[in-house]
DNA sequence: ATTACTATAGTGCGAGTAA
DNA sequence: TTTACTCGCACTATAGTAA
């Protein structure tokens, strides 16, 4: 052949597993003993697959080799640990994402009874020592639609802030949990009844009078900051 | 044909990265428009393979798709964040397990030099402010062998704690880097003259006289945890 | 605009095997 | 034992196109 056959291979999915593997087995800073049958074992794929596999990422200067008497020696370069950062870096942003979600909702008149039972001294006294704040004896009640009605399943499926049942007065009042959240910069928290049918209201407390102290009335669109 | 054509899909690197696309697209928790021309253009493929794959996942079930009037939505299941979520982890332990590396080396007497240098209080006092430690006025020196030898090059490839260089009695001293380390539990640092030829002894302060205090003696195997 | 089918071109995988 | 070649088959990607 006249000419040298300079393969150009692009960067494939494939190759950053690869590379991904090579680390998890420790061939960042140093060579370390690498057979392409081990490698395929752990990627499930041939052992020839795997030795191409290799050659590629040499090819692409993600690797570096050294051929010994009866194995070889691989370690990542600093090219390929740039890949490795990189990748890392977009996980971070996916979960660090998840930290906190923007739930939209209308305001709402209550019926008063958010206020009866969050005024009991079972809950006033949890909320005090978990929430660090002691609210209100009110709610405020969001009607949450459309999209935003998947964000209220997220919660429900979240651990949050626990706040224990107890009894009182004859009557059992239930477990519920919280998530600590803001309004237009003011610290609140979303309350959410642990047993509960279907609900598209969701309640919050916080230490003010907010349809007050943030001059809302009802219709009012409102956008909170849960923390997770 | 006689039987449905019930096709097994196996999880692919493929699948992996464009999973990854939707999430960092934000189709965690709600369903949102993405077309497969946008996701085709996102991972670097046609919008036929992108429409492909998104088949693909819903084959296995990693996503949920509403076909709207114009446009598909689509949001990622809770099994499909499980697998990004294990995958995260895996680029999490990498980057945990190069926070620190271990080095071996055998304990060798210096030639006294490394006590005039350290001992200038343009060192002396950096040290205090930036190691939290005021040094014994003495260096311990290890020689590298082997494969530690590349993990001398690690240090000099990172930044470390930055020890300024100074003018003093009419000589130069120059930029030093310092890494914090133990030996058998006792606070030190290892000390790196940025500009300087190859070497294979790594000099090693502590506030207090280590031969004496850890009962060491030439040729001994020292082996320190480095943090990077 | 969309999604996604079919047909075809291109790539990847692994069995066989050499060194 | 290794690594890594060739080659056949299967999977993958895309162009063309329908709905």
């Amino acid at each position: 052949m006249l000419f040298p056959p300079i393969t150009l291979v692009k960067l494939k999915p494939g190759h950053i597993e690869t590379l991904k593997h090579l680390a998890l087995k420790g061939n960042i800073y140093e060579y370390n003993p690498l057979s392409s049958s081990e490698l395929g074992k752990r990627l499930g794929l041939s052992q020839q697959s795997a030795s191409k596999k290799i050659l590629e990422l040499l090819n692409l200067e993600l690797i570096k080799r050294k051929m010994g008497a009866r194995r070889q020696l691989v370690k990542i370069t600093a090219k390929g640990m740039e890949v490795l950062r990189k990748e890392f870096s977009q996980y971070q942003k996916i979960f660090d994402s998840m930290e906190h979600i923007i739930i939209r909702g209308t305001l709402i008149s209550g019926l008063g009874e958010g206020q009866y039972y969050i005024s009991q001294d079972g809950y006033m006294d949890q909320f005090q020592q978990k929430l660090w704040f002691k609210p209100y004896p009110g709610t405020l009640n969001l009607r949450i639609e459309g999209n935003d009605l998947s964000k209220l399943q997220i919660l429900k499926d979240t651990e949050g802030i626990s706040i224990e049942g107890f009894q009182s007065e004859g009557r059992t009042f239930g477990r519920v949990k919280c998530f600590l959240t803001d309004i237009q910069n003011v610290e609140c928290a979303v309350i959410i009844p642990l047993r509960t049918h279907y609900t598209d209201v969701l309640e919050i407390i916080s230490r003010h009078y907010l349809r007050d102290k943030l001059k809302l009335k009802d219709g009012d669109i409102i956008e909170i900051v849960v923390s997770l």
